[in-house]
DNA sequence: ATTACTGTATTAAATAGCTAATACAGTAAT
DNA sequence: ATTACTGTATTAGCTATTTAATACAGTAAT
């Protein structure tokens, strides 16, 4: 893993995971690569790794049984819910930082439209 | 101030002062509030105030008159690209944040168009 | 029971971010 | 030159993040 700098790691490995599920690649009920593992494929430590977990479990996202592994949780509801609530919390972001820099609502759209549009085009970035 | 969890202080800082460019409270060529005023004003310290002006200084949004202060810079064409350059990085974060969750370019537009649209409605946060 | 996996806990050390106190240096007015 | 502002630098200490090494504990197969 590329890690982005000013973030705190364990919450760039949960964002992943987070994003493991959402895409399906990790479903409900499946089990997560161990914890060593995961070091080793986010070079990352074991207790960074630990530590990215254990909100996840807090939020009941995954389940541990002891000696053999975590899991995803199988409560589909919970797993929408979350995927909506990471959704609206990037909204939120980025709609306040932009509102921030004075641009209004309509500017807004505007700006998002436009910066899809021309993605495919522009390749000097 | 009230800062969030998990971003430097000091690119928060730095943040709120561009804001302030952007929003037209602090013109090309005005000086700001000296370090000290800064420091209280942010309620942060004096060096890590230093440290949020010092890649503006290295950007040439500000410029110091030693014994003076600091000043906006009158480069008003380095101002658009600036405020243009902070609208495209957000736009490009919060694009990119969707997609790794799973969603299309057209699903990314019409959950900005909801979330603009109902937020005058929910008051529940 | 031994082996080889799981997760968990503890300790120590390195680094980055932040604060605090203090001192130094340039500008400008009196 | 003294006073009162400016920015700048240095030192020390605290906290959070991260790594590393090591140990402990549950599960399951041999």
């Amino acid at each position: 893993m590329k890690f982005q700098d000013n973030i705190p790691i364990y919450l760039q490995i949960e964002d992943n995971l987070y994003q493991e599920i959402a895409l399906g690649h990790l479903k409900p009920g499946d089990q997560l690569p161990s914890v060593r593992q995961l070091a080793v494929q986010q070079t990352a430590n074991v207790n960074t790794v630990q530590r990215a977990l254990r909100q996840m479990h807090e939020r009941g996202i995954i389940f541990t049984r002891r000696g053999q592994g975590n899991f995803v949780t199988t409560d589909q509801k919970l797993l929408a819910q979350t995927k909506q609530r990471l959704v609206t919390e990037q909204l939120a972001k980025f709609v306040a930082g932009l509102r921030d820099l004075g641009l209004s609502d309509a500017e807004i759209e505007a700006a998002l439209a436009d910066y899809l549009q021309n993605k495919e085009e522009e390749q000097d970035d």
